[in-house]
RNA sequence: GCGAACGUGGCGGAAUUGGUAGACGCGCUGGUCUCAGGUGCCAGUGGGUAACACUGUGGGGGUUCGAGUCCCCCCGUUCGCACCA
């Protein structure tokens, strides 16, 4: 006496909802709208593990319950299906990327389906689809057009593997983030996206925005805003945030790769720092940053000497690679006194550190760079850090020795890849140089096919091969493609008119539905994609395209899902059946020999994949979409249980039997329409019930509201009879976690159409309320009992009914009675 | 190294934000239905005890009538940032 027949159920209902096309976006105008967002995923070939769906779910019982609500519901999904896992494929294989690319969509996307999602399907996209990418192009051309698109010969992250240049971000310990793959610097040709033109606003806008904290914090840590000022010391510029500490500056740094060193440096420093330079030279940027904090200082004297401005005093210009040349203005001051790096610097090479902010310790062994009075350091002596700063300002731009700045961590965005699977950039090159955009009406420049998927001998991008297609009017054109983050800086926009030929999106309809009301992705997204997203964003409304100045309102980072791996002495991955537990630990089953567990994420090399349709198969869709949720709070990480799903279930099977027989599979008479309804705690159960489910959809917090539906399943299991307008008030909570069995029961409740648009029940405080207040009632503190008491008895009356409780009184005994502390409802303390 | 978050039963997690710790689920134990059960139902389940007392939210201190919640110190885990002047 199992329970529903989960197969048949969720493929009845599946059908329906596509046959019917229950979730098309409504066109009426009237009603508010709801925007809410997935993240789009890119097509991997492994196929969506538990992990995916996680925010998918919780955006679907978000998107049904707006809908039940009343609220024109915008919710769709698309394919960020642009990248490098394809056309590495397609190298190996020789297939066409789109090929691979297709299939992948179509696993995705029958995954999804069962799921029973409520995505509007004619509304999807696919960022490699030249339908789409049109339109990316163009948005380039509008980028371009406003002066913030530029070529430049730069030192890239070229990665050897990949044939590619990368982005900085993608860059870490040098190597690509994703592979592992070592990068080196090269001097390239690149296209770059003028993105710290609006390093300000992107800082500024935040503010308005209903963001996790930590996004805040990674994007403003980005971009990296510091004040402070340029301030000259002869010919070499330096940038500070410290100037008032200008007097303590006994010395100038310049990074290796400065202008000037060659100039300023003395015949007798030359061969000392050609080599310097050399050695730094093989180092990246990166790594010289990542091995930052604790590496020991380098360094080589110029044998040059610059006056310090505040000074006069003539102080050594040296230079080294904790300096670096793309931040401020490749030269700094040197403090010692009270900078932690100069301070390191200045031990190990013996130069002088003089303190001028009081507060700390010995400044000879410590630099000291908190708040103080400035000391040696003549008219600001006396003055804080704020106070001195401004002043300083002020006498250095009186005498046009420097001025106030501003510098951003922030650099513009390399946005050019020597890849195939990618936007071609709408360009050519003319014989004399000039590059011109491929003229609107011409777009989309597709993708041309090619032989190989692998860059020229000679080290062209892969397009490069298309000797056909390379010629136009007259000219060349750019073979390099846009990195995979441009497709998805706008498919939120797309995706509001997905099939107009005519325009990106229609401007009415744009007005309607944006911004996106709710945002879910993980974390991982948190700086990148959406700091991308923004800028082309900004530029868009800048341009008069899009009505608000940030895409999305609020944003939700779901929780990682992870499960154990397993791997044994030799670092081999084992399946989950392939191991066991004897006396507590976990050992390979074959050999008996111990095995190391962690905590990881799931994938496929690991072999600790929990696939959703064996869920959906064994539990269905219903239990598996419950599960997700009830994991725990949807934005922690959480370890994937399949016996959870079973839990889920089980109580999916005890709602179903309130209603139906399952023996027979005929309706049962407990839900009725003549049951009492006098049943307090029955009731009780249900309006907690609809209030945490109402409230999760707002907070995000479900798995408090699915144990309120848990609790109010058992109540109605006890009682004898349930009335129908219960029922069907705690049908309608259900039906956005489990869509599939909710509009089965609300068949068999006879309503002839679909729940989905049924209107959301209200909960109502007074029947929250108890009919009688259980009071705890501790003495000092210490919980000695209880006492039952109604809601509207006076606090006298419950005070000495607790004192005259029998579990209470042995610990009142014989003792004085100090104060008596009431907290309504709650309880009550005596104090003896 | 810096910053942030967190630390609650065998496990995932609740706790009206200073007011009866452990909701709900998993797991486990016992009973019951069943030819049988990997099903359903009933009961139990922080430790401890025959039962009480007692004890219990990483450890130590503090504020308070009252602390998982607030403050200080320490330990641990996770995640960011990492020479940005």
């Amino acid at each position: 006496m199992a329970g529903f027949d989960h197969a048949s159920i969720d493929a009845k209902w599946q059908e329906t909802w596509d046959r019917e096309q229950t979730f098309l976006t409504p066109t009426d105008r009237t009603r508010p709208k709801y925007y809410v967002l997935d993240m789009f995923p890119y097509p991997s070939g492994d196929g969506l593990h538990v992990g995916h769906p996680k925010g998918y779910t919780a955006t679907d019982v978000v998107a049904r319950a707006k809908r039940m609500m009343g609220f024109n519901v915008l919710r769709v999904m698309g394919w960020d299906s642009f990248g490098l896992p394809a056309e590495r494929r397609a190298e190996r294989t020789g297939e066409h990327p789109s090929v691979i690319t297709e299939r992948n969509i179509a696993t995705f996307k029958k995954q999804l389906k069962k799921l029973g999602l409520s995505y509007d399907w004619s509304r999807e996209l696919a960022t490699s689809d030249p339908r789409y990418y049109k339109w990316t192009q163009w948005i380039f051309e509008v980028l371009h057009k406003r002066g913030l698109a530029y070529q430049a010969e730069i030192p890239v992250n070229f990665c050897p593997a990949l044939g590619t240049v990368l982005a900085n971000e993608e860059v870490h310990d040098g190597k690509y983030i994703e592979t592992g793959d070592p990068v080196e610097k090269r001097l390239m040709k690149q296209w770059m996206l003028r993105i710290t033109e609006y390093a300000d606003r992107l800082v500024e806008d935040l503010d308005g925005l209903d963001w996790p904290q930590g996004t805040y914090k990674a994007q403003r840590d980005w971009i990296g805003k510091s004040i402070g000022a340029n301030v000259k010391f002869d010919q070499i510029e330096v940038f500070t945030t410290r100037p008032d500490t200008l007097f303590g500056g006994t010395y100038v740094v310049l990074a290796p790769e400065h202008a000037l060193v060659d100039a300023l440096t003395t015949p007798e420093q030359r061969d000392a720092v050609a080599a310097y330079r050399e050695q730094v030279g093989k180092r990246s940027e990166r790594d010289r940053t990542t091995e930052a904090a604790d590496a020991p200082k380098t360094g080589v004297f110029t044998g040059a000497y610059v006056v310090n401005p505040v000074t006069e005093q003539r102080i050594p210009v040296w230079t080294a690679d904790y300096v670096l040349a793309t931040y401020g203005t490749g030269a700094v001051f040197a403090c010692p006194a009270h900078d932690e790096r100069d301070h390191a610097f200045a031990k190990k090479f013996g130069l002088p550190i003089i303190e001028v902010v009081k507060g700390g310790a010995d400044v000879q062994a410590e630099a000291y760079t908190g708040d103080g009075p400035h000391v040696n350091s003549g008219f600001l002596d006396g003055l804080s850090n704020d106070a001195a700063k401004t002043k300083i300002i002020a006498w250095l731009e009186e005498r046009g020795r420097g001025s106030q700045s501003v510098r951003y961590k922030l650099r513009d965005w390399l946005f050019s890849r020597q890849r195939y699977w990618g936007e071609p950039f709408p360009m050519y090159e003319l014989p004399d140089g000039r590059v011109e955009l491929v003229p609107e009406n011409e777009l989309p420049v597709a993708l041309p096919q090619i032989d190989e998927y692998k860059p020229t001998r000679d080290g062209q991008p892969p397009l490069a091969r298309a000797k056909d297609w390379l010629p136009y009017k007259g000219g060349t054109r750019e073979t390099n493609t846009m990195p995979q983050w441009a497709g998805s800086c706008w498919y939120y926009l797309r995706f509001i008119s997905p099939t107009n030929d005519q325009v990106a999106w229609d401007r009415d309809e744009e007005k309607y539905w944006m911004p996106v009301d709710l945002y879910v992705g993980g974390n991982e997204h948190a700086t990148l994609h959406l700091l991308y997203a923004r800028f082309w964003h900004k530029v868009l409304f800048d341009a008069g395209l899009v009505s608000t100045k940030e895409p999305f309102q609020r944003l939700f980072h779901q929780g990682m899902i992870h499960k154990t791996s397993f791997r044994d002495g030799a670092g081999k991955y084992l399946h989950d059946h392939e191991v066991e537990q004897r006396d507590g630990k976990w050992v390979a089953k074959e050999t008996g020999l111990p095995v190391e567990t962690k905590l990881d994420k799931m994938s496929k090399s690991r072999y600790n994949v929990v696939n959703p349709d064996d869920m959906c198969n064994e539990y269905g869709a219903d239990a598996m979409r419950l599960y997700e949720l009830f994991m725990g709070p949807l934005e922690d990480g959480v370890e994937w249980e399949t016996s959870g799903v079973a839990g889920t279930r089980r109580f999916l099977d005890r709602a179903w039997r309130l209603l139906v027989d399952t023996e027979t599979d005929t309706l049962i008479s407990k839900v009725s329409e003549s049951a009492p309804t006098d049943n307090r705690d029955l009731e009780r159960a249900l309006h907690q019930a609809i209030k945490r489910v109402t409230q999760a959809v707002g907070d995000m917090r479900f798995n408090t509201a699915i144990a309120d539906m848990m609790v109010f399943v058992n109540e109605a299991t006890k009682a004898t009879a349930v009335p129908r307008a219960w029922f069907e008030m705690f049908v309608k909570v259900l039906s956005p976690f489990a869509p599939h069995l909710a509009e089965e029961i609300w068949q068999r409740l006879g309503h002839q159409t679909s729940i989905t648009y049924q209107p959301w029940p209200a909960f109502d405080e007074a029947k929250l309320a108890k009919d009688v207040m259980v009071i705890g009632v501790q003495v000092g503190g210490k919980l000695r009992g209880q006492v039952e008491v109604s809601p509207d008895a006076a606090e006298a009356d419950i005070i000495a009914a607790a004192k005259a409780d029998e579990k209470v009184k042995p610990f009142l005994e014989g003792k004085a009675i100090k104060r008596e502390v009431y907290v309504k409802g709650r309880l009550v303390n005596i104090v003896v």
